[in-house]
DNA sequence: TTGAATTCCTGACGTTTCGTCAAAAAAATA
DNA sequence: TATTTTTTTGACGAAACGTCAGGAATTCAA
């Protein structure tokens, strides 16, 4: 509609530009190595002008976690609508979000300095709306699915247990693990190889204790999980 | 065995006085707002005297997590020698990890801020482990309950699967879950009025999905919860 | 086109906090 | 009590944050 003049399309752009390079920089560096100097020099720009975009280092890091959720929930779109059962489908959105933490690994770096309540204090309400909205998106998305389940008779919840619910339970499961994953030393002395396939067979045995059918015992949903990868998310990893 | 002068022994109590008075100062402040001028101050003492005891603000923090983490230890140590079944004695530990989040809640806050990568990289190695080795104890603690499990007959184990990875399962989604819980927007949107409760669900069905018998669908483990608090943690809460 | 008005950019500056270290004070030892 | 060792002190330099007055660039209006 309205277009934008030259300069407001440059700065419009930097937006973008400071991202990339704070992304960089915290990939790097981390929380702590991550400054406002810096990003300036290496756009070579004056820290002033990074502060037009962004009201603090906090807010930048708040941003990158919004953008790399964008791109989960492109993930979560994508395995939503595999083909199949909904208990299935479900597995398929697993294995977005195994595929998401590994193909963006900084991300749950993001997030867990965002956990902090100092630094996440330090940020707006808006961006931070924005962000839940971004996961209440994934959620809803996942939630989806459980109701076909039910839908489709393969699922009879309580009543005290919503599909809400079913979802925190995944989503705790999966967010936890992968954290509990980071300390290789942890893992190592609890005789633990594979993380990511634990994290899976937790999953799939929290779905049976609700007896959402096809049970995991009864279908082999490290088959689906392959195909998965190879036919939804071949460009992945 | 050697006997501590006076001086010595003043030099020891005060790493205790740190450290009473830096949680005091996270608890109000978080990570942020916790600084070694303010410790100083508060203490009546010059900053390098502090640094004679933790080479810094973010070993201070570690060492804070430790503390805390030596209490779980205890009160894992009185659930785990619950009278009952394992499961049963299983849901006396969840229920002491459930006490533990909220009598301690500045705990979660530490977790949270050491789980950062560039944060935890300035401690110790020594405290490090001294931490994950907190942790292992009450992760074998765990481990032994679903070892008891196995042997009286009320769980068995495919061969993929490890005691010490259900312990992973039930941790991570406790974990998780307490960690998605403090996003009050997130759970008010998916509904959720009672997180802990929801915690503790999911972690019955999990167990139900590997069919640890008695089956959450079968023994009122609310009822468990409530007798736990009342007979063994009364001075909790 | 040009001059005024507006918007944007700059980087020096004040502030905070960190962690150090030489010198002073206190304690231990002889 | 004198000397040595240990501990404490707080001023200091460095790093980073976030601001803002003034200068540069852009837009606008005639």
């Amino acid at each position: 509609m309205t277009t934008l003049t030259p300069k407001q399309q440059e700065i419009h752009q930097r937006r973008h530009q400071v991202l990339a390079i704070a992304r960089e920089l915290f990939r790097r560096r981390g929380y702590l190595g991550l400054n406002m100097d810096r990003i300036a020099a290496a756009m070579g720009v004056a820290k002033g002008t990074i502060y037009q975009h962004f009201k603090n280092k906090e807010e930048v890091i708040l941003a990158l976690a919004v953008e790399t959720l964008e791109k989960r929930i492109a993930m979560f779109e994508r395995a939503a609508v595999h083909r199949g059962r909904p208990r299935v489908r479900m597995a398929a959105i697993g294995c977005a979000a195994e595929l998401f933490v590994v193909n963006f690994p900084d991300h749950f770096e993001l997030e867990k300095v965002l956990s902090c309540q100092s630094i996440i204090e330090k940020t707006s309400e808006n961006l931070q709306k924005k962000k839940t909205g971004a996961e209440l998106k994934c959620i809803s998305l996942a939630a989806g699915i459980v109701r076909d389940g039910i839908a489709a008779g393969d699922l009879e919840l309580p009543d005290t247990i919503s599909p809400d619910q079913i979802v925190f339970g995944l989503w705790s499961a999966s967010y936890g693990g992968y954290s509990i994953m980071e300390n290789r030393q942890t893992l190592a002395q609890m005789g633990i190889a594979n993380g990511f396939q634990t994290v899976r067979d937790m999953n799939n045995r929290l779905l049976d204790g609700f007896g959402w059918r096809p049970l995991s015992t009864r279908h082999d949903f490290d088959a689906v999980y392959a195909q998965v990868r190879r036919e939804i998310f071949h460009d992945f990893q």
